[in-house]
DNA sequence: TGTACATCAGTGAACGCGCGTTCACTGATGTAC
DNA sequence: TGTACATCAGTGAACGCGCGTTCACTGATGTAC
């Protein structure tokens, strides 16, 4: 009931690039339906992993919402996976929007200033939205195999950070910062080439450092341990800035 | 049939400090085969959760491993609920006392090679048992509310780490360290008081650090992007002793 | 040491539930001529 | 523009399954005298 406005709204909301087959405006009544239908089901399993995990992810509940048959949904998806893969795949591109979003609006921006604004924005977006950044960094769904289509949507993020860093690399470079041994500096320089590795390894572990502060937030490991958690989180940026030699 | 043997060795490897009320030697064979059984139903509930992850969890199929009808369960855990809480407590004890072994191991070493063997000795547990891993660092099983019962378990890893920290804050303490605002360092003290904020900062955002490597690498993000992981993990560890200035 | 009673472990049937997926079907929309 | 056929969305019943939990009961173990 109050369940299928909110359905109605988050799927008025995305609409945008949903996942037909159709790129830009559909030609038939029926496809711009399709497209229509096929939007309010994934945000109606939005709402629900929200409300109840991804493992409780439900089709028959998702039916029962939109008020149509159960079976119906296999007009749209073709399994229950198939419907979590594509809740996956838009709780990675959301979260790779917010980050180009906030890197964006601090275009010229010294390089310190958006790796704050992008880790902020993701904080954020993590803490709005807690189940689904639980579907991509919390533990995999047991039994579910993540496609390889959720690639692309999944490096939005890292491109987004590596792309700061590979600004900052002249000055990065210019502190004093261990060389990784030989099989790792050959992978560092596969990922971001050209870069010096002992900066790219830095980033990723700055990265790493990034999704693990707002796991254990979001997981509750802070609880009656760090109560101003902004403050702290920023705290924590100013250490990664600091150790990146971009403070001074 | 192969499972009942793992579970009863898996049983016979816990046995030490169970569940149960009984401290030491239990005086009555009826309290001896309680703690026995109770052992072997969290063993057979562990080999599940390895298999199928925390939320299929499932006491009849725990039951059906050990031979004996689903409704018995309950005169060992009144609900499934507290098998599972009593499966986290026993997760948070085990990388607790996998990292307390491994730093006492190297008693007498400096910090910066107590550190580092404690972080190695966490992520070997965690990568030989992912889903017990998942169970306490991975997204919690929705409708699950860990009671408090968790928290002195789930701080031993922690307080290894702090305490290395702490007697390694004098040389940490050299180096220049961005001072945290005033609201984290009133916090930082009361979690290590007596040692500078700025250090015990640093020291939460290696922990996040550590199990964010953890996590990213057991949840599948370095697919295909770091392959020597070993060599990689190590390197980060080399890059926190740098920025802790332990490694001069 | 022996008996009488209380406690406890384990049984098996049952309750009530929800799930994913399939299938033959109806009626509406789209397409080719 | 109009008709004939093909495609597609949606239905409702059914299959087969597993789950957590309760309950009245039996038989073994423990305890008090």
């Amino acid at each position: 009931m109050s369940r299928a406005v909110l359905t109605f709204v988050a799927s008025a909301l995305e609409m945008v690039h949903n996942g037909g087959m159709s790129s830009s405006t559909p030609a038939t009544a029926r496809a711009r339906a399709r497209a229509e239908i096929t939007a309010e089901i994934k945000a109606s399993a939005r709402l629900q992993v929200a409300a109840v995990g991804a493992s409780g992810l439900s089709l028959r509940a998702v039916s029962r919402d939109l008020g149509m048959a159960s079976s119906a949904i296999y007009r749209y998806f073709p399994s229950r996976d198939a419907l979590l893969t594509a809740l996956i795949i838009d709780a990675f591109d959301a979260i790779g929007h917010v980050a180009e979003e906030a890197n964006l609006s601090l275009a010229g921006s010294p390089p310190e200033k958006r790796w704050r604004g992008v880790a902020h924005a993701v904080r954020r977006w993590a803490l709005d939205n807690p189940h689904e950044y639980a579907l991509v960094y919390g533990s995999p769904v047991p039994g579910y195999v993540a496609p390889s289509e959720t690639a692309t949507s999944a490096t939005r993020i890292t491109d987004v950070l590596l792309g700061i860093l590979a600004e900052a690399a002249p000055t990065i470079a210019r502190i004093e910062l261990p060389e990784p041994p030989d099989e790792t500096a050959v992978e560092m320089e596969a990922i971001v080439p050209g870069l010096p590795p002992r900066v790219t390894a830095l980033g990723i572990g700055l990265w790493a450092q990034l999704f693990g502060l707002i796991s254990l937030e979001l997981f509750g490991h802070f609880e009656t341990v760090i109560t101003d958690r902004d403050a702290f989180f920023d705290h924590q940026l100013t250490l990664a800035a600091h150790s990146m030699g971009l403070d001074t």
